[in-house]
RNA sequence: GCUCGGGUGGCGAAAUGGUAGACGCAGGGGACUUAAAAUCCCCAGGGGGCAACCCCGUCCCGGUUCGAGUCCGGGCCCGAGUACCA
């Protein structure tokens, strides 16, 4: 037996996701559009394991916008995609013994069905899959872009080696200096990598992040970016050694203030200088305490927090400000990429450099005192901070100035005598892009031994990753494409000589780096995005993702990006307009993970209460930028408003004349929830967006109102959160074009404003009554009023002192007894 | 350690410096039912009082204010990011 008016969500959605696609409703004409928004989300990597609830919390909650956007009149475009290249699938792969090119396809389609089961507006006719031959093609083409201008270049870098899996691994998979897998204890091994120079844009990309006509970020996120770049501003100085033969040894501080408390200098153990600065005696020493730094592996060697160690080379350096000699020291807790790979220790005032000295014995000078302190006063620990109030002390001429003062002028003093200069030093370093692995998209270079390096010509790309059956990595140290000879040895495209192939492939990270250039113009073969289409659609007017990518993946997409807009090729330098960082949802307070086996699936709740009830229960758990932890406790009350909302419709009915029929009250709550939801959806707060039209639900059966403007309307606005559920609701309410083509219900401003008012009165700060009285009353009408109530009048005994009016909302008493 | 969030009923959470706890879950009472489920109505921060009402209450301590969950200073706890960056 069948009810036509009982809602039954499985029915409603598969005929609603059928009918979308049927339609294609979510595709929005990329050529033609006039008013284009382009709704990113982060696309996902498609794992085994499929969706999990975290996914679709950050799905829905940008879906939920871009269906807002679209009903507010724009043509949005809302892609997805899967970046399923990386070492992620890789080693899966290798863990169940299928090849990737064979899991991938598989996990993409269990991701296809659960997507479109959500309820996503997703224009699958441009999806793309960054292991497409025809999407790895380009990224290969933004390689050569690099590479044309010089931002890719090669050098020798530390890798993570286990000896016992004969395998470069990632950071992630050294736990505790130790394989993941294996156990084994991790080396540091040197090959040769391929960078982009990302630290040339360190400014602009710094820059850019103030800059409001280019960038509106979340908060949180911009000051992941700039903690990343790690600006810092300080003085590079120059010690000469006091040995007239050896050049003079240049430091980087951020603390030039404190030179007269430098008592020696620390090199990293890979500087260029230490050779020529060791003498005979310490030779054995340093050598083998280069040795052992360069045995460790790279995470262990970063890793902060621990025991110093370090040996004595042997010199010693002059301090350009006291004029005394200094000892040289060399130590793995001075890192040769930062700054200029030496510093100037001064145990004094740093932490690092007082544990160093108390341990080898080396002076300790105070050269800044706090209240209370001077220049005799010892020093129990380093005395850090630049601004704590402290004046300068066995500094000469300097004495009994600020640290901020005298960090400018020793600068300038150092400038002027040649010994020094202002600097600003990044944080932030080249991007390794190249991976000693086989599941990336080939690094596009050749390899003739006439030649040199040569660019794979743009017109032979793709280079093809080929099918192979022995994927694992080897004890070779380099990818396992170089097996493969029908594949490595190729022409050269210079000379035609026989050339070898670059067997690295490029990180994940650039796959994902330029997704969002490829998505408008994902149908054409010929060239990687259309001019006329990008002009259009980009750069992205909202993008939503999670946190977890602050740092590298924005980045490194901001960086792509001004290289293609530097080159001439897109004319704005940020890609993403508009980002938000959603929430992360957990699970028993620990992110979810296969390994924690806290992985919540959510088909089986799409199952029991349908896609639409699981979108508004968690957009309804708490603010969606916030996130928080995952229970199922409470999804029957999102299902029992949509229930109510349903049954409206179904009681809907025209009125004969519509004021006389519907309240003022109801009127006015009316105008203040399409207000306050619109205001709501467009920050996010999707949360008390629903609250509200739970309020507007209540009251309109409290009133027994199923007028049917209203209940249109109230449809209207519950489409971005439930849509299936919305595009039935509006067909029975006789419309025949997608509620989605329908304009936003806008609101009355005089109507959002009640007859009368509630007035709160307090009395010395305490509420101790309220009146009612019309809108616009006066101070005097509430006085009176007030002082008419006999639970604030008995309060009134006293002198009243002052009145404080604060119009339309209380009237606050002051009173002397 | 540093940076950024956050601490409010039994629970998830609301609250431009202006009646703390909207909305929802769970709970209690009632209606309907042979019964249960579903649904509907009512109650609901804690304490006191027959009641009208009163007192206490947003992590802790202090401050600003007629008035502080909200602002300022100090502290405690939780979460995220980062990590020897000189």
């Amino acid at each position: 037996m069948s009810e036509p008016d009982k809602y039954l969500p499985e029915a409603i959605e598969t005929k609603w996701c059928e009918r979308w696609a049927a339609e294609r409703t979510n595709e929005p004409d990329l050529d033609r559009a006039e008013r284009p928004f382009y709704n990113l989300m982060m696309f996902p990597y498609p794992s085994a394991e499929g969706l999990h609830v975290g996914n679709l919390f950050a799905f829905t909650g940008a879906d939920v916008y871009g269906r807002f956007k679209r009903m507010q009149g724009y043509q949005v475009f809302e892609p997805i995609g899967f970046d399923a290249f990386g070492i992620h699938s890789e080693n899966f792969a290798i863990k169940v013994g299928v090849h990737p090119a064979e899991l991938i396809p598989r996990n993409i389609a269990n991701f296809t069905r659960q997507l479109t089961r959500m309820g996503g507006m997703f224009s699958w006719r441009n999806v793309l899959s960054t292991t497409e031959p025809s999407y790895y093609k380009w990224t290969q083409w933004v390689f050569l872009q690099l590479y044309k201008q010089g931002l890719a270049y090669k050098k020798h870098g530390a890798v993570n080696w286990c000896p016992s899996c004969k395998t470069v691994l990632s950071n992630e998979q050294v736990i505790a200096g130790a394989c993941e897998r294996c156990g084994t204890v991790v080396e540091q091994r040197a090959l040769e990598q391929w960078y982009f120079r990302i630290t040339d844009y360190a400014e602009r990309l710094l820059a850019n992040l103030d800059d409001p006509t280019k960038m509106d970020w979340s908060d949180t996120t911009v000051m992941a970016q700039k903690n990343w770049l790690g600006r810092s501003h300080g003085a590079e100085i120059t010690f000469r050694a006091s040995d007239a033969a050896s050049s003079g040894i240049t430091v980087y501080t951020t603390r030039p203030d404190t030179l007269f408390g430098a008592t020696f200098l620390v090199l990293a153990p890979e500087h260029p200088l230490v050779d020529a600065l060791t003498t005979g005696a310490h030779r054995a020493a340093v050598e083998a305490y280069r040795a052992q730094a360069a045995a460790q592996d790279v995470v262990t060697r970063k890793v902060g927090d621990k025991e110093k160690t370090g040996v004595f080379t042997g010199s010693t350096a002059l301090n350009p400000a006291t004029g005394g000699q200094v000892q040289v020291w060399i130590a793995d807790y001075v890192l040769m990429d930062y700054g200029t790979g030496a510093i100037m220790a001064v145990p004094g005032h740093d932490e690092r450099d007082f544990a160093f000295a108390t341990k080898f014995g080396l002076p300790i000078v105070r050269v800044i005192a706090g209240p209370g302190e001077d220049a005799g006063t010892p020093l129990d620990a380093a005395h850090t901070g630049i601004d704590g109030g402290g004046r300068m002390v066995n500094s000469r001429e300097f004495d009994g100035r600020t640290p901020m003062d005298t960090k400018a002028a020793i600068t300038s003093w150092l400038t002027s005598r040649g010994t020094g200069k202002e600097t600003v030093q990044y944080r932030l370093y080249d991007w390794c892009i190249s991976r000693q692995r086989y599941w990336g998209p080939p690094i596009p270079i050749i390899y003739c031994d006439d030649c040199g390096p040569v660019p794979v010509p743009e017109a032979d790309l793709p280079v093809v990753l080929p099918a192979i059956d022995d994927f694992r990595p080897d004890d070779s140290g380099v990818s396992p494409l170089a097996r493969h000879a029908e594949w490595y040895f190729v022409p050269c495209p210079t000379c035609g000589k026989q050339g070898r192939r670059e067997t690295d492939v490029s990180d994940t990270f650039l796959d994902s780096a330029w997704y969002f250039l490829r998505y408008p113009s994902s149908e054409l073969t010929d060239r990687p995005f259309d001019l006329a289409r990008t002009k259009k659609w980009l750069p992205v007017a909202s993008y939503i993702g999670g946190n977890e990518h602050a740092v590298l993946h924005l980045l490194y997409s901001r960086f792509i990006t001004m290289v293609l807009h530097d080159a001439g090729m897109l004319d704005f330098e940020e890609p993403f307009r508009k980002f938000r960082a959603h929430g992360l949802i957990v699970k028993d307070g620990a992110k979810m993970s296969k390994s924690r086996g806290n992985v919540v699936v959510p088909d089986q709740y799409i199952d029991k209460w349908g896609a639409d009830t699981f979108r508004t229960y968690l957009m309804f758990l708490g603010p969606f930028q916030e996130g928080g932890d995952f229970r199922d406790a409470g999804i029957s009350g999102p299902r029992r408003f949509l229930d109510k909302v349903w049954e409206l419709v179904i009681q809907a009915r025209h009125p004969d004349s519509f004021d006389a029929e519907i309240r003022r009250e109801v009127l006015v709550k009316w105008h203040q929830v399409k207000q306050r939801v619109a205001e709501e959806i467009e920050h996010l707060r999707y949360n008390t967006a629903i609250a509200a039209l739970m309020e507007l639900v209540n009251v309109l059966r409290d009133q027994n109102c199923a007028e049917r403007t209203l209940v249109t309307e109230l449809v209207q606005m519950t489409a971005p959160f439930a849509p299936h559920f919305a595009e039935e609701c509006w067909e029975r309410l006789g419309h025949k074009r997608t509620i989605f083509d329908s304009t936003w219900p806008s609101f009355d401003p005089a109507l959002t404003i009640e007859d009368t008012i509630t007035v709160a009165v307090q009395v010395n700060g305490k509420t101790r009554g309220s009146v009612v009285v019309p809108r616009d009353s006066t101070e005097a009408v509430v006085r009176t009023a007030a002082e008419a109530d006999p639970a604030v009048a008995k309060y009134l005994a006293g002198e009243i002192k002052k009145v404080i009016w604060v119009p339309g909302r209380m009237l606050s008493f002051v009173v002397v007894s």
